[in-house]
DNA sequence: CGTGTACTTGAGTGGGCTCAAGCAGGGTGG
DNA sequence: CCACCCTGCTTGAGCCCACTCAAGTACACG
């Protein structure tokens, strides 16, 4: 094996199955402060990564589903930037940190692979902002294009947050998103699914929501 | 000199004054698309970082200062990510990209350097995502926030940004900007100086800011 | 000095926030 | 197994901030 071809799949491969850990719904996984002690990579499910704010108690500022890795962006920093929250059931791996470190300093392709991975998660940071928040766009729009993203894979399977959830996430109240999300099961958009608070989920008609998420 | 004791400042120090440009206000340091051919190290003025939204033309999704790298995001891809803008006058140090990698594949330190960068530049993207941009908390406030994140080092005075780029980093509109920015006026908080489109700048009464920068 | 762009200011409207009840449903204890 | 309760969701009424549309103004640059 090369080192330079080394990905951070096969450290995550390698480690599959034996460190799997399962969280139940609003099992905090990591918090924002704490040691750095271990990444984990998502395997099912869904997290919220939550910035403490003064005000509200906390904004989330990403969402990870199966195949992110949680915890990256503290890998070589003292203490957690997040806190990590599971939404609904969560299946995760749980890689110690400082086997982490010794595996990345040992194959130097590896680093620009992390690299990587953090544009990446700036991007997505970057999107948030540009289409996801506040401004002009009416909240039905913003709420539309959320859901999108909260698809689960390819299918019309969308991950159910909460309605507090979402409303941070769009930068909007709760009474707001109910309203909306009650407009769009009248009109068919979305199916709610899977009520047993693990396994929440909305069958959405993707093509529909398209549509209104392009509008003004 | 120790390999991995090399920082990204040395790389910029040796290309200082050597590869110095100068830009004018609103002039294109590098366009989304376009093909990587260098970053810039800034070492004087604002740069605004867009990202083409097919609505409105553009959001601001980042503001790069005196010290900050433009480009660095795409360093390993092979197109920029963003289009670059000058605020005002902008002097830059130019480090060809060729150079740029040449010199990262030989200090292995270095690219734990450029992982804290990125992260850097992802943590700043959350902040604006949680202090900035719209969501329940009232325009006032939110200006005033990106008027303490505009300041220029550490003195009293604050990179002034015309009214429609303030609008579009803040969710808001033209009109709501110049609103509150007049009442900031009357109210003494801030005074426009410079105004010879080089050199646009706010003297701001800080501590009045940070106070309503912390209301609601 | 003319021209154009950016900014300012006004009036009116509407989307979404606030406050405040009611409702549902699922988990828990009897 | 059922009833209770508690949390999260829904729905309503009223109001206000900020958006829209539309002029008018100021200032920088040619």
């Amino acid at each position: 094996m090369v080192c330079s071809d080394v990905t951070l799949d096969d450290l995550v491969d390698f480690h599959a199955g034996i460190d799997d850990f399962d969280y139940d719904h609003d099992a905090t996984i990591f918090g924002m402060g704490e040691a750095t002690e271990a990444v984990y990579c998502i395997r099912g499910g869904a997290v919220k990564m939550v910035r403490a704010d003064p005000a509200v108690g906390g904004r989330i500022v990403r969402v990870l589903k199966k195949g992110d890795v949680a915890g990256l962006e503290s890998a070589f920093a003292e203490r957690y930037e997040h806190t990590a929250v599971a939404v609904g059931a969560v299946r995760a791996c749980r890689i110690p940190i400082a086997y982490f470190r010794h595996f990345v300093a040992k194959h130097a392709g590896l680093q620009v692979r992390l690299f990587e991975k953090s544009q990446a998660a700036l991007r997505e940071a970057e999107t948030w902002l540009a289409e996801l928040v506040g401004g002009t766009i009416p909240a039905r729009t913003r709420l539309a294009r959320l859901l999108l993203r909260l698809r689960i894979g390819d299918g019309d399977r969308i991950h159910r947050f909460s309605v507090n959830d979402m409303a941070t996430i769009i930068g909007t109240t709760p009474e707001t998103v109910s309203r909306i999300v009650s407009e769009f099961v009248r009109q068919g958009l979305v199916v709610k699914g899977g009520n047993s608070i693990v396994s929440r989920h909305f069958r959405g008609d993707i093509a529909a929501l398209e549509k209104i998420s392009q509008e003004a």
